[in-house]
DNA sequence: GGTACCGTACTCGGATAAGCAATGTCCGAGTTCGTTGGG
DNA sequence: CCCAACGAACTCGGACATTGCTTATCCGAGTACGGTACC
């Protein structure tokens, strides 16, 4: 059970985008260089991000990937999904319903699984806590510690 | 991201095991036969059980499997460490450091990675919310739905 | 000189392989129980 | 009749294949820009 390295490659990815101020899009290859990155795997991950409404793509020479809305409006669960899926992470099976125990036991089936109800509530709190982070509050705490780095991107991309 | 199927047979395999009241050890093939599963691989997740502390095992003939703590004292996020391990689900790689957003950003890498720290405030969420609940809170919710099944559970293994 | 056309270079996008972990299966080491032979 | 030794059956435990997903890569479709020929 881990979490895909593209999340991690898109988190970033969306945190350089958010510290340009004007809206021309970067390309993958400029992207993937600033990170060390494989080009095309993260073309594929940014096509996610694109998919889900995180980003806009244009195509041809002087295209890219710009922001498709403000760093304030994008949550960290936003990104998980994109990536992920939105699939949970633990998928019941209906166990409770086959073998001796199944057919013996009886009971609700209509009802959820209780084992699937816990998970269930665990599950939501780890979405709620995504969902209350936003691109812009982690790009702040970033910011705390590495002061320099929004404008060096700026100059890395070609802004300045 | 998904987490492994064997935590859902786990967790079913201590419910049923919590449903009996003496101490005799219930073998792989009995529990197996209890929701229909394939009984070598059950197995396997049985001993991490043991590894991890949560059951016992007896070797030889009447030998088996019983619960090494009282329900009440065993949480999911128990069961569920013992059978993913330990391992966080969002591994960081640092990419911050590398590439030229990396080389020329600056900042300071002692500290946690801001990505990294939104990353792991949802997990712990996640982890207080499983160690939040016991095996015994939610055997006692799937009593309500089915129950008799506690009783059959103990028919089916031969104990009434 | 201005404009329309064409070729080139560059971009995204999806289709196509390789690696690794989860899944599934098998056989061996060890223990208990029943049996049998002897005292 | 009681006890000890033996054999067989049963159990867990770990080593060995197989599948599916993550990771990685490549090439084609489409677009913008620069140059060139024509008006």
């Amino acid at each position: 059970m881990r979490m895909s390295q593209g999340v991690e490659w898109a988190v970033h990815t969306l945190l350089a985008l958010s510290c340009l101020e004007d809206d021309q899009p970067v390309p993958t290859a400029t992207l993937a260089a600033g990170h060390d990155l494989p080009r095309s795997y993260l073309n594929k991950q940014l096509q996610r991000l694109v998919k889900a409404g995180l980003l806009t793509s244009e195509p041809g020479a002087q295209g890219g990937f710009r922001l498709a809305r403000p760093p304030a409006s994008i949550t960290m669960l936003d990104v998980v999904e994109a990536i992920e899926g939105d699939a949970r992470l633990f998928r019941c099976t209906e166990i409770r319903q086959c073998g001796t125990i199944g057919r013996h036991g009886g009971g609700d089936f209509s009802v959820p699984c209780a084992v699937t109800n816990s998970m269930r509530k665990a599950e939501e709190a780890w979405r709620e806590a995504l969902a209350g982070q936003t691109l812009a509050a982690v790009l702040a705490e970033a910011n705390e510690h590495a002061p320099a780095m929004a404008r060096a991107i700026r100059q890395v991309f070609g802004r300045e």
